[in-house]
DNA sequence: GCTGTGCATTGATCTGAATCAAGAAAAAAG
DNA sequence: CTTTTTTCTTGATTCAGATCAATGCACAGC
């Protein structure tokens, strides 16, 4: 086995094992399709355009990734921190131009696994297929949820949503990014904060 | 064997043999994790607040899925026809009461699975665990790039998307549901449409 | 064939959040 | 500690799409 920081992986076998049992063979195996890498606070991991070559696990550190549209404005579609996965997966999967950028947002590290690997291990080691069936079983409800907010809520109940479901998001996450992740501007998070106080 | 319709199943073995190779063998045990339902336009498939006891295949018909806001208001939140599948997620891996509510919207058939037999048919068929990885895998990509839409575009754009990635559906769907379904008032439709014929 | 109920159109008006514009505050960099 | 950059706040104005209201249309039931 090739010398590898294992530093990042720990926190990968604590997502894996919240999910699904693993051997210690298993663990052994696992690191050997991943690839480690550091991103420094605004360093990009993926651009617009490019093609998604990896998928990303964050073991460290925060992540978003975003489109731009024609006026060149940022729509943050995740904001990814320990123990997320984060791609343009439509364009990992299907091989197609990425329409996500995907940039650190603090000094981080992420483990990638290629497409090629990504199909081996969930060949080689049936765990992680159940792994990954469960993961984007909960996605999709999470996303589901997004979703509804999106189309349902008022500005400030979206807010307020997004502080039930992550309380500590606002002391770790600039204002700003949160106010694209809702489709909001940070102006009108300002607003909302000022009026939750009265 | 028990003697059941197997009408329906065509479609189910359709779908699964779109994203996993299946054995004879497979084929013949998976209709008994499975039980057949008809429902009539209008009729419910589940209500806000009860347990969503099934994950439902759609054989033939549409059905749609939504939420209730406190004003009465529906937002529709899936709609699905033949091949699609259904539920309230949450509600249905999770064991809680159920936000979404279904109902028909054409007379239907839908394949109803417990979460007993989903479990079961996991276990006992790791190719459906393959199916399933890449349905959601797949879903996935879709619901991001409605978050995305939802985010982003303008009422227009919202609709045209929409139109580009199902064009038979203002056939199929009357354009209140399309409206709900887009987070729009059905006055807002009808008002882009107008303007894209002129 | 009428009649009712649900769906679609069109117009007038309203409103929540965006945009535009300045500063203030806080954090990072030197 | 000072300067620069980034983030946050506050106010004035605008605008896309919602809401309200009325009418037209189509098809299902009798």
């Amino acid at each position: 086995m090739k010398n590898k920081n294992l530093s990042g992986y720990d926190e990968l076998f604590r997502q894996l094992e919240e999910k699904t049992a693993l051997t210690e063979d298993e663990k052994a195996r696992i690191p050997q399709f991943f690839e480690s890498k550091n991103l420094e606070k605004k360093q990009y991991l993926l651009r617009q355009g490019d093609y998604c070559k990896n998928l990303a696990f964050v073991a460290k550190g925060a992540l978003k990734s975003y489109t731009l549209d024609d006026k060149g404005q940022e729509h943050i579609s995740l904001l990814a921190w320990e123990g997320w996965w984060v791609s343009d997966f439509k364009s990992f999967i299907a091989e197609e131009k990425a329409i996500l950028a995907i940039d650190a947002i603090e000094d981080s590290e992420v483990l990638l696994i290629s497409r090629s690997n990504y199909e081996a291990l969930l060949e080689e080691i049936p765990s992680m297929e159940r792994y990954f069936r469960i993961l984007y079983q909960n996605s999709l409800v999470t996303k589901d949820r997004r979703l509804i907010s999106s189309n349902t809520y008022t500005a400030e109940e979206k807010y307020l949503h997004l502080l039930k479901m992550y309380p500590f998001i606002s002391q770790r996450i600039p204002q700003n990014l949160i106010a694209s992740y809702l489709g909001l501007t940070p102006e009108t998070i300002s607003r909302i904060k000022k009026n939750l106080v009265e």
